[in-house]
DNA sequence: TATGAATGAGGGTTCATTCAT
DNA sequence: TATGAATGAACCCTCATTCAT
């Protein structure tokens, strides 16, 4: 991605997430990149396009973090604790995609059909570690799919979270209660 | 709610759920409900006073359906346990609602806050059964703002989960699942 | 054609007779019609769907003109002749129009193809005339694809003999003189 | 013309023959060309200056291999003949250039107004040639203004005819035609 | 109550042209 | 000579909203 892509990237995610993708126009993205108009349509296809860029790239980016760092955890229930605390880090550092994300994934245009595509992906990496820890007898026997989506879940419920909370939001403490909601549930003495 | 307001109002929750907000139009509404332009005006104030009324209307009917039902069950699990079965079902049958709900929740409009105050309503419903569960010894302590956007969240992993699997839908199959993440957590042994 | 869609099309024709088709706004035709832009799109799909309506329309005045006409002629030969005078006429009471045919009938997009195939109808009439003047020995053996479209080529002949001669310009003489070629050619004592 | 400059001459013809003038980019003549769009501007002034040489060039071929060609004729009529063939053979063989002249010739723009000059220059050596056939009684008295004009409409007529013959084109046939008809009319027993 | 023709601000996109290299 | 990234004016089209009937 050379500059001025970056710049028009950068700019984009952030009137995206403030306007929303619909009422995001293209002369504020440009105004906000220091480009012409003319330029955004140089380095990009159209407004459809950027932001299938940058959802590209968004889910890239939490799916790369996610392979690279759960291969140093030995078992899956170690792997799932890094997943919650990966995804409630990348919430809390690139909160503005995943407001575009979660804004745009529940659509039946077919850009959105193609988010989700894209987000399966994501979810099949923790239903393979789901799968590796019921093998280990780690994780007890459920439905694997409707498990990782709930991992998926997560991230809404963290995003409104923050939404209610404002500023006083700490990924870590977040991580921990998801975590201990996740592995041992919340009914008391079992 | 007359005759014609209710046409307008399910063509409404027709065309958006299917289109979007910003991609629906009034044109389409009225063609779906089979009225003239100009009647949407006598009826609403706006296009987004037709997003508001549908917004508030199906948030008053998940509320209010989670209100009536929980009186009936005698502690905090068995009521949560409730609320993810309306929930799930609720799922199933206004699926539209739901999508344009989880479409239009992230936004930093006037009119997406005012959501989010209303959504927030529903969330101390489940804060005010986890604090009776707490205090019963029933629920471990936990953040109860955290779990219960939890909750929240659950609806999205529901909705990703049946956009991923299409007809194979069961809500009570899916519910139960659920609950047992949620009570139990996945921790074998635990 | 209701009044709005009729000062429409009358300002279509001018504004795309004056700059041509391209070079022709909507923001133009508007203001000439005294209609708000929108008003365009009210009546018409699009600028392209303009032109249609307007080359349509136009063929077929000249068509029906010719069609009504000519049954009151006798034999092949006054018919034709008839022909090149309604020709002449029509080129001086609708030069506008002619001149925005003129301009579109030679590219290859399809809207384009469609304008000719349409003319084509009009050559056919023609073509007719010619078959029935070679069966009542008043016309040479000759090819009547040929022939015809020589006829609509004269049309064109006569623009640019307008265009050269400016203001001074009698539909009569023009035809007279083009009948006489026609009929008994240039050569002298033939 | 260098090479450079000929590639992009070249280019446009096809470009423009097969887009038409307003709908050919830059881009795509210098795609065609297999040059940058910068070294467009170096070799001419503006799209506009490509279509002006174009069609100059154009104009001067046909109006030189008349006035070459018909020298070796003695009469008018032969002359006239001449005239013909050559058309038609020229519009067999620069199809394309004739279709750009044809689109470009009855707007009001200076640059068109400049086209038809250019043409005007071609007709006047036809009425020359019909004035001599006239003085030496071998043409009839006519009006030399419209008979020339008659000789462009012509080349309408052809190119008319080949749009809806297709590959059926013979220019020596058409020109056989076409003479015929010039010279006796189609008027039988005159 | 209901209609639908008319409005016009607003936005996405195109593309000829420029200019630093 | 040649390049191609960058420009920005211009334009088609959409669509929520209005209002006379």
């Amino acid at each position: 991605m050379n500059k001025t892509k970056e710049k028009i990237f950068n700019a984009a995610i952030e009137v995206f997430s403030k306007k929303g993708f619909y009422k995001a126009t293209m002369d504020e993205i440009a105004e906000k990149a220091a480009v012409a108009k003319g330029t955004l349509y140089y380095h990009f296809k159209s407004k459809d396009d950027i932001l299938d860029f940058l959802i590209t790239e968004g889910l890239s980016l939490l799916k790369n973090e996610i392979l690279e760092k759960i291969s140093a955890f030995g078992n899956a229930i170690e792997k799932l604790r890094e997943v919650i605390v990966i995804q409630s880090n990348f919430l809390f550092k690139y909160r503005d995609f995943v407001i575009i994300l979660l804004s745009q994934l529940w659509g039946k245009e077919d850009r959105q059909n193609y988010f989700r595509e894209n987000l399966y992906e994501y979810l099949r990496i923790i239903e393979d570690i789901i799968d590796e820890g019921i093998r280990e007898k780690l994780i007890v026997e459920c439905d694997k799919k409707i498990i990782s989506s709930a991992f998926f879940g997560i991230i809404s419920s963290i995003l409104i979270f923050q939404f209610r909370n404002g500023e006083k939001f700490d990924p870590e403490y977040i991580a921990d209660n998801i975590i201990k909601y996740t592995f041992n549930g919340i009914h008391y003495g079992k």
